[in-house]
DNA sequence: CGAACTTTTGACAAGCATCAACACGTGTGG
DNA sequence: CCACACGTGTTGATGCTTGTCAAAAGTTCG
């Protein structure tokens, strides 16, 4: 992959939710960055670090952890191919959490201080990355919310439901069915629970028809049903934000 | 209160952690603004309703929640006195969830017009505002953990050391001891709890010295102890990032 | 074919929720 | 000034959801 085909597909994220003109295209496909190949597990991002550039996922998928002093893993975002993730970094000196590659995949490290020169040359562009983190502060919100007043079935169901619109989103499946790369280990980390309970409330749920598949691949195969077991509304997402320069 | 007081402590929020020119400093001052007095449980910000302002808060406490669908509430953050309520509708749309005052206390309204074109114009302006968002996010991520991965007691005195914390650095409270606007009821919305084991958990903390205060005052007792219950390291909160134009 | 990881199952324990009642403080109106 | 209502805090008994521990079965991959 070229440097230019990089930026292309972080632009093409960033234009889902924002209007740029010709001038701010040019200028983000015009920015320095590094391309690399990773494991899952890899880290990209460790706690404690001081963060000198700004990562972009351009295939697989990653997640955000933070670990309590007892060694508790708590799972706080799950990234999909294509996202900025690590966008925090550009103004945020020592990071707070890490981040992981969950499956094999190809990161871009793009440095912080080119991310900020255009940031604050380019009005647009400066918008449609303070848009995305905003966005990002809404779904923690929702997660909070998840872990915090859901029982264990909704929140998995929540979860489930919060992937499916965001790969369908992300032209990533066709919102029937999809590869989950996610472990019973990890989804128990992303909700708070135990990997035991998490097998049991995946089946009670494929038990009452509302997900299919086995393994890591998931089946939707009553998706009204799953959004009212997951209590799910997708306006936390903010997909349809759309904005223009003078909104 | 005058317009120019008003915007007055809001920069001097922003100018706790970023650097401003006495340009930056005079377009915040001309900004337009709007003062009203609160009663407590008033709503500030309406979740579904579209946003048309920014929201300061001069004097008092407030609270941001969520409510399941099942009437559940989930509060996911706390506002103190000369924070930025609702900077996340300057550019969002429709709010995902509310604000409402937790005590009596003064608010200003700031049109989400005026704070765009501020943003936009001036780049030390937009950093600044763009950073207190995420460090808004770093907060949310760590609340996920609190209410994830960690036992009653430890959140509940990991939720008291963060206020302890963002109280000091307001310059609301001399760090031993202070006025704790929050019922138990409030308390266990944070933390995702009961009301009456929010009340165990206090007399847990309570019998082995580590706070002390009745009522709605809390007295630090035991800080270091009080740090260690509740697996607090400061570090989410980002006060020490002072960040100038050319980092 | 075997090793390592993941999923599944069962028995049991514990933390937290639920329900209900009572105590306490505060403000209000008679 | 007392009586009362109301919100909040406190306590106890009980039960359910979820965690813990341990082991077996299934899967993937070298």
């Amino acid at each position: 992959m070229t440097n230019r085909q990089i930026l292309a597909s972080m632009m093409r994220k960033l234009e889902t939710r924002s209007q740029l003109s010709d001038t701010d295209r040019a200028a983000i496909l015009a920015l320095p960055c590094r391309e690399e190949t990773r494991e899952p597990g890899s880290t990209i991002v460790r706690e404690g670090d001081r963060a000198e550039s700004c990562c972009v996922l351009l295939s697989g998928f990653a997640y955000r952890s933070k670990v309590t002093g007892d060694g508790g893993r708590q799972i706080v975002s799950i990234q999909l191919a294509g996202e900025i993730v690590d966008l925090h970094n550009a103004l945020l000196g020592v990071a707070d959490h890490s981040v992981q590659m969950l499956t094999r995949g190809n990161v871009a490290f793009i440095p912080r201080s080119a991310i900020q020169e255009l940031a604050f040359s380019l009005p647009a562009v400066g918008r449609a990355l303070w848009l995305e983190t905003l966005v990002d502060g809404s779904v923690y919100r929702e997660w909070i919310m998840n872990v915090g007043r859901r029982d264990a079935r909704t929140r998995l169901a929540h979860l489930l439901c919060e992937l499916t619109v965001r790969l369908k989103a992300a032209g990533l499946g066709d919102g029937n069915g999809y590869h989950l790369p996610l472990t019973q280990e990890q989804l128990a980390d992303a909700t708070g629970l135990t990997p035991v309970h998490v097998n049991r409330m995946i089946q009670s749920l494929r038990s009452q028809q509302l997900i299919g598949g086995n393994q890591r691949s998931i089946v939707i195969e009553d998706w009204e049903g799953l959004q009212l077991a997951g209590d799910f509304n997708p306006a936390y997402l903010h997909s349809e934000t759309i904005q223009g320069h003078s909104d």
